[in-house]
DNA sequence: CGTCCATTTTCGTTTTAACAAAACTTTACA
DNA sequence: TGTAAAGTTTTGTTAAAACGAAAATGGACG
């Protein structure tokens, strides 16, 4: 990816101002791709993140608190993610017993086999994203974005 | 930036899935810091990014597509964009007179004028982002870059 | 018990993005 | 010239995100 050419300029940029550029490109070309694999799904990339976090959980019920604080989603949209996840029937949803405040949220099992099936096609989309990095590269990439 | 952290998982993640969860938290972390810079100049980030294009131009007029290449916006939106840049008075617009299918869209001396002030803002902006980054380390960081 | 405050979730509104299709102008060419 | 095709921009519609405020519940304390 060279950022000038795609940018269409014959200035040389400041490095801070490229790195932000490029980043930039770099995000929506990723985004670009994921969105491609998860169409056919009729899934959106934050629907997708939910359930995965869900998963994790394994079979302990999550509140819509501990959903959002493991995403960059506002949690007013995590509510709406949420029902779109139930009206797919990929996740319910009940208020909390011992505190009506609170939701519990579970992933279906129709929702874990549509994750199944998504997380091969999301691997592939992965790999070739970053099919021209090695694994040594790959970890410096990480250690780098530590950085910020 | 600690990936395990923020995500609150104590799984370990495979390097590709990694890779991208991090790449999403730092996107997300400086478009926080970009939309607050922008905010009290009342303009979104894309806005900023055609008036910055348009200046490049120095004061030859741009037609859509133009402006278009060099952004990641769907050229139906940056007409949209384009539109509340006219209404701010910070860019103009008319219709060209060798090829009526093409416009003229060129940045006005107020437009000129509120870019220079965000120039400012915005270099803050990437200092803050970049402060942890050694140019050593941006230079290898825009070489990884590159290879997405 | 009633009232105030903190917590948790949801709702309403506005802005932005994605996608598809229409509108308008030019060009080519029969 | 008339008409189809291609190029350029705009419009319409729907889905997603940002932002702010409201609703509902629980807990603390007079």
């Amino acid at each position: 990816m060279n950022v000038e050419k795609i940018i269409k300029t014959d200035k040389v940029l400041a490095l801070p101002a490229r790195t932000m550029i490029h980043f930039a490109l770099v995000n929506n070309k990723i985004n670009e791709q994921f969105a491609l694999g998860l169409k056919p799904f009729e899934i959106s990339e934050q629907q997708f993140n939910v359930l995965r976090i869900l998963r994790g959980q394994k079979d302990r019920p999550m509140n819509l608190s501990g959903i959002n604080e493991r995403m960059i989603t506002k949690m007013s949209n995590t509510t709406r993610l949420v029902d779109k996840l139930i009206l797919k029937g990929y996740v319910q949803r009940w208020t909390c017993e011992s505190n009506r405040r609170k939701v519990e949220i579970l992933i279906t099992t129709e929702g874990k086999a549509i994750l199944m099936k998504i997380d091969k096609v999301i691997e592939d989309v992965e790999d070739k994203i970053l099919k021209n990095f090695s694994e040594k590269e790959l970890k410096e990439l990480n250690q780098l974005l530590d950085k910020f």
